[in-house]
DNA sequence: ATACTGACTTTCG
DNA sequence: ACGAAAGCCAGTA
């Protein structure tokens, strides 16, 4: 019998990028909220690795807002002088996230998400 | 197998 | 409030 294949894309990565889909417009998230709501305590970190590898074509036929996805600082998790940078603090200016001093106000845009809503939206 | 690397987080001073 | 340090852990070489 021959050995089952590591799948083409991991797992996880998939369950990281379907959580995503659900912060709203608007709104963002940290790298451990995701990684928590995604079912993968510890695992910030993985979340960043997952969203530097989102499909050009999104994910199950609907975009993957990256850009939505901050550290716990509030603070975009790049060098301020990049590329990278400028491009997600423009998508949050584009849909009225304030970012002040390359920092947004977590009390004010940080997702709250509503449990009934999440178990019927998340698939595992 | 081992070592290094981060789109992280928390604690400390 | 802010930077440094330490802890973290899958992915990558």
């Amino acid at each position: 019998m021959l050995k089952n294949k590591k799948p083409a894309v991991n797992v996880n990565y998939s369950r990281i990028w379907q959580t995503v889909q659900l912060i709203p417009y608007g709104k963002v998230a940290c790298y451990g909220q995701v990684a928590d709501l995604a079912g993968l305590p510890g695992k910030a970190r993985l979340v960043g690795k997952a969203l530097g590898k989102v499909p050009d074509d999104g994910w199950t036929g609907q975009s993957v807002p990256w850009h939505r996805v901050i550290n716990s600082q509030g603070k975009i998790s790049f060098a301020v002088e990049s590329e990278l940078f400028a491009r997600q603090r423009a998508l949050l200016e584009d849909e009225q996230v304030a970012v002040i001093g390359n920092r947004v106000k977590l009390t004010d845009f940080q997702w709250q998400p509503d449990l009934a809503e999440l178990l019927f939206k998340l698939t595992y």
